[in-house]
DNA sequence: TTGATAAAAGAACGGTCGTTCTTTTATAAT
DNA sequence: ATTATAAAAGAACGACCGTTCTTTTATCAA
């Protein structure tokens, strides 16, 4: 039972880029197996269902987002530094195209789950959820530090936070704007100059 | 030559509301035949191909938007009035649940199209820049009338904008956060005031 | 190296897909 | 009312879907 996981990991690691690509509905076990060079019935006895795929498909997205995006900018010190990395990386994340990922796997699911109830949405809720939380929890944290304005609700922080990324994703990959990433850059930093105004320190 | 442009009409309606549900793609046309009580040849007569019908959606979608969104607020004066009432007409559209509509119809195929060229992406792109231009442009007249800081770039102001409305669908539809609305005028208003510091008058 | 076990292949299932025909039915004009 | 024409239905197509079987092949432990 060792051989099995080892493509099971590959299946998934290919899912994953096509995932970002075509979307989570958009994929077929068909379609992949013979990306894959494997038997329709060979890739399918690694999930219980199709829904069983996409689940852990939503996982290993995850478990790369904590370690590309996350885990890096807990390296830096809390407030500006930390908050900025972490911007920084994830709208790195949401454009880059190499091999693992092509952009942002997440934004496809969440525009077509959000109407579909059942065990994939759950898990996109769950996983999202978590990384807004993450937005969330560095503002706060920035606020104890004395770095951020502590009347600045936090929520309403992350969800903007969260809007540039989003509009971010939409003028770079739909409208190919090039000037995208530089207006990103641009709201956050004007962004970031009024959170900072009103600390203590 | 006259009932055929009339059923033409409900499909498109029908299938517009659905679009906003299943996207673009997730439409089928055997589905839509049955839910309006059609053959599925019959309604596939009204269309020279699924790519046609999906860029008829579009359109469809396209005008609806104006009527609903754009033009009340040209209604407005130019400046705070009408960049506001744009906004407030804008967030209710994207989460809007009538039986014409059940959210935005775009979102889905925002998400769906970015990775896959042709012709509907080709009028998706098309309908989007009209929309973008016309949030770029009431900045500008803003400033032109001297509502707004003339410094501020009408671009990055539309990306922001922009971002608050598709972290707002974000917040609400997917993840059910019934403060998202509240959050997203609070964002705006800060936008605005921003906006309009530094104006002339 | 043999035997248990897991992984992959192969074939087939009912179903739906978009699309193309032909045929019937409804509409509009004469 | 008859006729030209448009709209809708019906049947069929090849293709692919997710899934379930059975059979073959590879892996691992004894």
């Amino acid at each position: 039972m060792k051989k099995g996981n080892a493509t099971r990991t590959l299946i998934l690691e290919h899912a994953v880029a096509r995932a970002s690509e075509v979307g989570l509905e958009g994929l077929s076990i068909g379609q992949l197996a013979r990306e894959l060079d494997l038997s329709k019935s060979g890739l399918f006895g690694h999930f219980n269902s199709k829904a069983d795929l996409q689940v852990q498909i939503l996982d290993k997205v995850s478990e790369q987002f904590t370690r590309k995006v996350v885990k890096p900018a807990l390296q830096e010190a809390r407030g500006v530094p930390r908050l900025r990395k972490l911007f920084q990386n994830w709208l790195h994340w949401a454009a880059s195209k190499d091999s693992q990922r092509k952009g942002c796997p997440y934004m496809a699911a969440i525009m077509e789950l959000d109407d579909k109830p059942g065990p994939v949405r759950d898990r996109l809720v769950e996983t999202q959820s978590q990384q807004i939380q993450v937005l969330q929890r560095t503002i706060q944290l920035g606020q104890e530090a004395k770095a951020f304005d502590p009347a600045y609700d936090p929520a309403a922080g992350a969800q903007e936070m969260y809007g540039f990324i989003l509009s971010f994703h939409f003028y770079k990959r739909l409208m190919q704007d090039p000037l995208a990433e530089a207006r990103a850059h641009q709201n956050f930093e004007r962004f970031l100059q009024r959170l900072t105004q009103g600390a203590s320190l």
